[in-house]
This record gives structure tokens, C-alpha cells and sequence, in this order.
DNA sequence: ACGACACGTTCGTCAACCCGAACGGATGGA
DNA sequence: TCCATCCGTTCGGGTTGACGAACGTGTCGT
């Protein structure tokens, strides 16, 4: 019924589809070899790596054994670089209590640092910023005023209450575009 | 049926089912809840956090996405027990050169995992919450309005660009004192 | 007390995932 | 040339995952 599933982030089917096809070929074993190594029907691996279907965990937990490659890099799909939350628009852990809403912007991995800054900006100063250190990741909550941030390729403007995140290993920058604004800023890197 | 599923890697299944229920509670919402978002039927969603079956990857995905977490961490085991890190590999803390305008809230330790809320509050309201697990830390930024919050002994007042930090591992509350009242909340758990 | 509602579970039913078998095509040895 | 073997794909059939409905329970609000 409820078909407003349609977010951004699509099916993992082609992305599974995908890895599957380019870790075997990395592994540089035939698709007959891999579903024997794995323990499943070679034509249900050909379908898989057309996109036909959708796999259950099982089998694409044998694939990956036999692959010898983390489950999670076989449903892991090139992420959107840029992803925006815009108030009021979040994954909402929309409390049971009245007039109270939390929402998770992004849920942290093991293993990585997560340094928590709060900025400050005005108008008519663009800073620039080298990259970090590869595999970093900045998330940011505008809390007043109005903020163009992200990569310089792909600036996003945000106002109060909009999260975005965006690697931070290419060259990005803030611009204050309102005076008073100031931002929560979580630097991820591994 | 018996595959030899070869190594103490056991089956996905129980791995899920227990991820499943831990994230859901954390998110705070009832499993009748979290099928509606997700998008699939509540019974399917009961047979999973019990361990039955062996769900397709578009319903685990649909969960993962209705939770605001990332794929592998259902899939993913509990952490390691045992982490060795060899000479010389630990955990350099490199300074961050000060390329922002930005102030250190907290430096991240590794190994900890830091889930970023934005959470939004009414006059009115008192929002009481339980301990979490031991070990936990809650960071938070008040983005506007005002905000009394900390642990339920030693609250603290609270205005824009304010920032606390408490152990969220005691009986805690968060208290709108004015209108429009927000913040990012970073809640960190070993 | 009573109904209304949400929670989580259990129970048939339908669709589809997975399977084995058979297919056409490419390669190589006798 | 013939055929043996591997490749990857396509074709019915049995098993099972996902669904909607109904159930029992607990907790509200009237």
C-alpha cells in the first residue's frame, strides 16, 4: 500500500549486483566456481549478477565467505558524496512524548573518531580548507543564520535546523551567507 | 539443508535478530512503529527479532534505512572482544591544525561509537530518560531557544551556543524553557 | 466499567527465491 | 572431425519469505 518508500538511497539489489560481479572478477574465479565454493546454484548467482531478485541475507552471507571479502562491502553502494537532512525532514525518532522530537543524523561505526566542533561564521568571509586526512567525513547542523557548505564542487545551502555531511578528503568550504551564523560541526575520520 | 557454513562465523541470522531489537530500542520506538516506517508488516518484522527465518536483503535494507543506521552494523557481530594493537600503531592523537574558526568540544577517543542527534523541544514538556548503558556520554549543543538539561541531580541552564556534556549512564532530563527550543545532541556509548 | 487503541504474536495465503536440469556456445585434446 | 568439458543463461517446481487478518494483552480516556 504505503509505496512512499521512495527515498534517494535506492535498492541494495544493483549495488550487490555490481560488487558481486566485480569482486568475483577481482578473485578471478568463474561464476560456476564461486556459487560451488559458496554452496548455491549457479543460476541463482547468474540472476544475481543481473540484478534479477532480491537475495536473501544467507546468500549473499555465502557469497561473501567464499569471497572471503566483509559482507558489508557487497551491499556497501558508491554513497551519495552529499546527503542533506532539512529541518523537520529527518529519520524522525518522533518521541511517544509530546513536543519532543529527536532525530538521527547520522549513526556513528566503531572505530572511528568523532571530533565535535561548533563554528561561528560571518558574511563576506569564505574559508577555504584543504582536504583531510582520506576516508574523513564532516557532518554539520546549522543552527542559526544561513550556511553554503560542502565540497567546492557541490555546495549545499543550508538554514537552522539542516544537517548535511560530506567527505572531507577533497577540498570543501563555509561561507556564511547571514550574520550570527553558527553550526555544530562532527569531523569523522578514520 | 546442513551447509557446512564452515568458520565460527556463524549464520546472519541471530546476528541481525539481536541487532534488530538493540537498535530499535535505542531508537526508542515499538516494533509495530518501526514496520511502518520501514515499510514492511509488523508480523514479518516479530518473526525477525525472533531469529525465524532468513529475510531478503531489501527488508533488512528498508529496516536499516527506517532506523537511520547503515547496513553492516545489522549484520555486523559485537565488537571484538579482543583488540590488539601493535607497537607503534596506537592511537596517535595528531592535533588538528586550527583551519576553522571552530572551538574542540570534545576530541574523540577511538573505539567509542558517537550516534548524532538533532533533537527539538517544547515549553512544557519534561523529557525524562532512562540510564543508558554504562559508559555513556551525552554531548550537546543548544542551537536555540533554552534548555535545562544534565542528570536528573545537577541540572544545567542552557542557551545558544551553549555546550554540556554528562554521563548519560544516570537518570537525565531534558527541559524546554523557551519556544523553538533545539540542539544536537552527539551520544556516545562504549 | 467499558470501549478504544496500540503493542506484539500467530495463522493461512500468495508470490518469489532458490534449486536442479537442460540449453547453446567456446575451447581443447584425441 | 568429433566429443569432452567448462562457461553462463533459461526453464518448471518445491520451499519459504512477506503479507494481511485475527488474536490476546495491557493501557489509556470517557
Amino acid at each position: 500500500m504505503d509505496r512512499t518508500q521512495s527515498r534517494s538511497d535506492g535498492s541494495p539489489v544493483p549495488a550487490i549486483a555490481a560488487a558481486l560481479r566485480r569482486e568475483r572478477e577481482r578473485a578471478g574465479i568463474s561464476l560456476a566456481e564461486l556459487a560451488r565454493r559458496a554452496g548455491i546454484a549457479k543460476s541463482t548467482l547468474s540472476q544475481l549478477e543481473a540484478g534479477n531478485g532480491n537475495p536473501s541475507v544467507e546468500t549473499v552471507w555465502a557469497l561473501g565467505v567464499a569471497l572471503g571479502v566483509p559482507f558489508s562491502r557487497l551491499v556497501e553502494q558508491p554513497p551519495p558524496a552529499v546527503r542533506v537532512i532539512r529541518a523537520g525532514h529527518g529519520p524522525g525518532l518522533r518521541s511517544q512524548q509530546a513536543e519532543f522530537t529527536g532525530t538521527l543524523l547520522a549513526a556513528g561505526a566503531p572505530q572511528v573518531r568523532r571530533d565535535i566542533y561548533l563554528i561561528e561564521l560571518e558574511p563576506g568571509q569564505v574559508r577555504d580548507a584543504e582536504p583531510h586526512i582520506p576516508g574523513s567525513v564532516e557532518h554539520l547542523v546549522v543552527a542559526a543564520g544561513r550556511l553554503r557548505t560542502g565540497p567546492a564542487a557541490e555546495p549545499v545551502e543550508l538554514g537552522p535546523g539542516d544537517y548535511v555531511t560530506f567527505p572531507g578528503d577533497v577540498p570543501h568550504r563555509y561561507e556564511a551567507l547571514a550574520p550570527g551564523t553558527f553550526a555544530v560541526l562532527v569531523m569523522e575520520h578514520p
